[in-house]
RNA sequence: GCCGGGGUGGCGGAAUGGUAGACGCAGGGGACUUAAAAUCCCCUGGGAGCAAUCCCAUGUGGGUUCGAGUCCCACCCCCGGCACCA
């Protein structure tokens, strides 16, 4: 009786022990020297939490046990297999909570970080906790720092204005995300627009490298496609249409366009140029400028978020000015309207009603006239327009290019327009400078000294970091100039250059430098002389596999992927790309729907661990669904994985010595074939299934195991319940830990072969039958033994065979028809 | 509107063009037990039938095929992301 209890299996103790034993025995750290001499290095990268003030929660769990299975898998396959971990906790969520709970956040995140760092541990994940990152510390943002420096100086940081969101209540600028129809997410004050200068880097420089990588790097497809379209490469031409003086004579200005369709300029009848355009002033006529001048204003009162969003109907006003179409030679007016937006092309369009949606809108407002250029088969230059027509056809109305194919159009148009100096080729890219500038307290300060004479002047290497100061009142206020503006203290320097007074840059940087290089620094963190070390880097990265959610698959990944591309240019990286494979995972919800406080149906973690333990929670989370897609958490579900582990204890310590039974052991090695295919491809659930089934088969009828049967079995669940694996391990006898080598057990194609396989016996595609033969019969044998079949012999009875379908091992189909009328 | 992912039992989900529903949950029946828990065994898509067996069934409608959840065409719905991108 004392000795049955003492050997139940109790997740909390076996968890406990072993967590301890690991941290003791530095099974999942590395030293320096093992970082050099590792031989077959896999690093395992998983994206690293914000550390909340909520905790861990299911979704991080979920993200980070999917990446620590395939590490603990490699591991088991033999290589030294790197797992860090660290947190992104700089930013405005930080700063926004410790605002609203009124502490520092210099005093939040450590103790958020101390809370994230136990929930971690208690998940069992691999984590080399001698290699983790803050990037709130300073020994991490000076070189966050640093990598600003070495883009500064090499040119691909630049300041300049740019619109940004204002809220005027809470007197702070917003991210997009934060805007929420056109009101402030947190006060619903209708949010404004400001132009501040702030700081960009030049990552459309890098557009077509970005591009055209995606096409070789291993990574989901679903991310690959949103990077492209985020970059959204589009093939046209600029023209370049000349603005007329009042009387009608070439003022030799121009308004320059860039348009997918230049082969439709005959057809284009007025012009728009964004509100904000700098050529609007010089357009606009006297007697138009207050119209022009209230419109600019409603405009830029708006945000971005709801000028983008919410105004479906077209807006915008006559500046009176004109342009001669190029290709016409015809006065056209110049409008101004909000939907031309300035930060795509040139902020100015040609517009051509008659061939886009969006022109012909606009001019049915404000009845302009719209002209037929392309007409499709049987429509002819006056056949009329009901919407504008984007379709395949010829080009009428369009002088010289009257009947050219719109296929061969575009380049034809394009260089006659070349040849005559008003046009060229060009292609445009949506994707934006990224703007780093932050006009808020809680970030690593932009490492630049502004001088009157010397300008923007970066700090020198050996003053980083620039250390972020501990500041009490960092509420933002409605200058829009970051807190730090206030700390007089602070900003007050000299330059670095002249010497002369200077004053620090008060912004800080965007929370997505952060953490565009963090993988970087992992293998490094020993060093604080350099960024990271040469050596290393090369033996480490670049990432072998990356596990992360989709929700960034745009920015973070686009910048890091940035970031290690320059820096590459920039001789400090032999690669330049940072991530050879990228798997996205799936999205977790609560009885279908998704997880969130409001709902209530927020899965908290710590009392299912204290209740069932990591491992059978682990397993539980990547039972649930397919890895990369998701899944549906139902609190009763985990009684699955939990028996299953209870049943995995009971069977290794009931099991004997001797022969394994053939049965079992061919099944053995067909679940060693199917996990040891499905685990790379991150096919968990199917995965746990076959653990599953393959234990049934071990204890089918209550039979006793033997040794050999089911000491595999815990290899096989090691890498999703790490704890139990361990324990069960070192019950068997092992002295070492059971990740310490190659322990994977090898599959046998022999050992898994069939003697015997069922075959369908199909009549006409419906099943009749099931006849079993031995494996590898030849079609005669197994048609003859399915013509022995009652059933399937009543069923071909009165006949006539057509013909006799055979698949090996699998099923016989009698094509047959009916003899009687 | 555009891009991506989906639609299969009561539920989560399995199925290289080849026996649809693996595995698990929930439910039902039974064994063991004084009892309960744990464990083990059996049943569980719908319909007809005493049964053998038959019919229906993977969002809808067509098509290809000896054979379609899977391939092709059209459509409907759900989820996620982007959105006046010229």
């Amino acid at each position: 009786m004392s000795s049955e209890e003492k050997d139940a299996y109790v997740p909390s103790d076996v968890e406990a022990k072993w967590q301890k034993r690991w941290e003791e025995r530095g099974t999942n750290t590395f030293t320096l020297d093992e970082l050099r001499k590792a031989e077959r290095p896999y690093f395992n990268l998983m994206m690293f939490p914000y550390p909340s003030a909520e905790g861990l929660h299911v979704g991080n769990i979920y993200a980070f046990t999917g990446a620590d299975v395939h590490g603990r898998y490699q591991r088991l396959r033999g290589k030294q297999v790197f797992e860090p971990i660290g947190f992104d906790a700089f930013g405005i969520h930080s700063e926004n909570f410790a605002l609203k709970q009124g502490v520092n956040p210099m005093d939040l995140i450590p103790s958020n970080i101390r809370n994230f760092t136990r929930q971690l541990k208690r998940t069992g994940g691999m984590f080399d906790w001698e290699h983790t990152v803050d990037t709130t510390h300073p020994s991490y943002y000076k070189w966050t720092q640093w990598i600003f420096l070495k883009l500064f100086d090499a040119g691909l940081a630049e300041r300049k204005e740019a619109p940004v969101n204002w809220c005027p209540s809470c007197m702070t600028v917003l991210a997009n995300e934060q805007v929420i129809a056109g009101a402030c997410e947190r006060c619903g004050t209708p949010v404004e627009q400001r132009r501040i200068a702030q700081w960009f880097f030049k990552i459309t420089r890098y557009a077509q490298r970005l591009l055209d990588n995606l096409d070789h790097i291993d990574w989901s497809e679903s991310t690959r496609k949103a990077q492209g379209n985020w970059i959204g490469r589009s093939e046209g031409a600029t023209l370049r249409f000349p603005i007329l003086e009042e009387g009608g004579a070439e003022s030799g200005e121009v308004v320059e366009v860039f348009t997918t369709r230049p082969d439709t300029v005959f057809g284009a009848t007025y012009m728009v140029l964004s509100p904000e355009h700098p050529l609007v002033d010089r357009v606009t006529t006297p007697a138009r400028h207050d119209a022009v001048d209230g419109y600019r204003s409603e405009a830029s009162r708006k945000d971005l978020v709801a000028r983008q969003k919410i105004d479906k109907t077209k807006t915008g006003v006559f500046t009176g000015g004109h342009c001669r179409n190029p290709a016409t030679g015809e006065a056209i007016p110049v409008w101004i309207a909000d939907y031309v937006l300035m930060e795509y092309g040139t902020g100015a369009i040609m517009a051509v009603p008659g061939h886009d949606e969006r022109d012909f809108e606009f001019a049915t407002e404000f009845e302009l006239p719209i002209v037929r250029v392309v007409a499709a088969p049987g429509e002819g230059p006056d056949t009329p327009l009901t919407e504008a027509y984007v379709g395949p056809g010829a080009l009428v109305n369009s002088g010289v290019f009257d009947g050219t194919d719109v296929r061969e159009s575009v380049r034809a148009v394009t260089e006659w327009a070349a040849a005559h100096g008003w046009g060229d080729m060009r292609i445009n890219y949506r994707l934006h400078d990224w703007c780093i500038s932050r006009q808020r307290y809680w970030g690593p300060p932009i490492p630049i000294v502004h001088c009157d004479a010397c300008g923007p002047v970066g700090v020198p290497e050996s003053e980083l970091p620039v250390i972020l100061p501990r500041v009490e009142d960092f509420k933002p206020d409605a200058s829009g100039i970051s807190p730090l503006a206030r700390v007089e203290s602070w900003y007050r320097t000299r330059c670095p250059r002249c010497g002369a007074d200077a004053r620090r840059e008060t912004d800080v940087s965007d929370t997505f430098l952060d953490s565009g290089w963090y993988f970087l620094r992992y293998p490094s963190t020993d060093f604080d002389d350099r960024a990271f070390d040469a050596e290393l880097t090369n033996t480490w990265l670049p990432v072998d596999t990356y596990i992360g959610g989709n929700e960034h698959a745009v920015l973070h990944l686009m910048y890091a992927r940035f970031l290690t591309m320059a820096l590459h240019d920039l001789g400090h990286l032999d690669f330049e790309e940072p991530f050879v494979v990228f798997r996205a995972h799936g999205l977790i919800t609560k009885d279908s729907s998704k997880m969130s406080k409001s709902r209530g149906n927020v899965v908290v973690p710590d009392p299912i661990i204290e209740r069932f333990g990591a491992d059978t929670f682990r397993m539980y989370l990547m039972f649930l669904g397919p890895f990369e897609e998701g899944g549906d958490y139902r609190d009763d579900g985990i009684q699955g994985p939990f028996g299953f582990l209870h049943r995995v204890w009971d069977t290794v310590l009931e099991a004997g010595d001797g022969a394994p039974d053939p049965d079992v052991e061919r099944k053995l090695h067909r679940t060693i074939e199917q996990v040891t295919q499905q685990l790379p491809e991150l096919g968990y659930n199917t995965a746990v299934a076959a653990l599953m089934e393959y234990l049934n088969a071990v204890r089918s009828g209550g039979r006793a195991a033997v040794r050999a049967e089911i000491e595999p079995l815990v290899v096989l669940t090691a890498p999703f319940a790490p704890h139990i694996a361990e324990e069960l391990w070192e019950r068997l006898g092992h002295e070492h830990s059971i990740f310490d080598g190659a322990n994977w057990p090898a599959f046998d194609p022999a050992k898994a072969a069939a003697e015997a396989v069922k075959i369908a016996v199909q009549v006409n595609g419906k099943l009749r039958g099931t006849v079993e033969v031995a494996a590898g019969a030849d079609e005669a044998t197994v048609v003859a033994a399915a013509r022995a079949d009652d059933n399937v012999s009543r069923h071909l009875e009165d006949m006539a065979e057509r013909r006799v379908v055979f698949v090996q091992d699998r099923l016989v189909n009698f094509v047959v028809a009916s003899t009687r009328p």
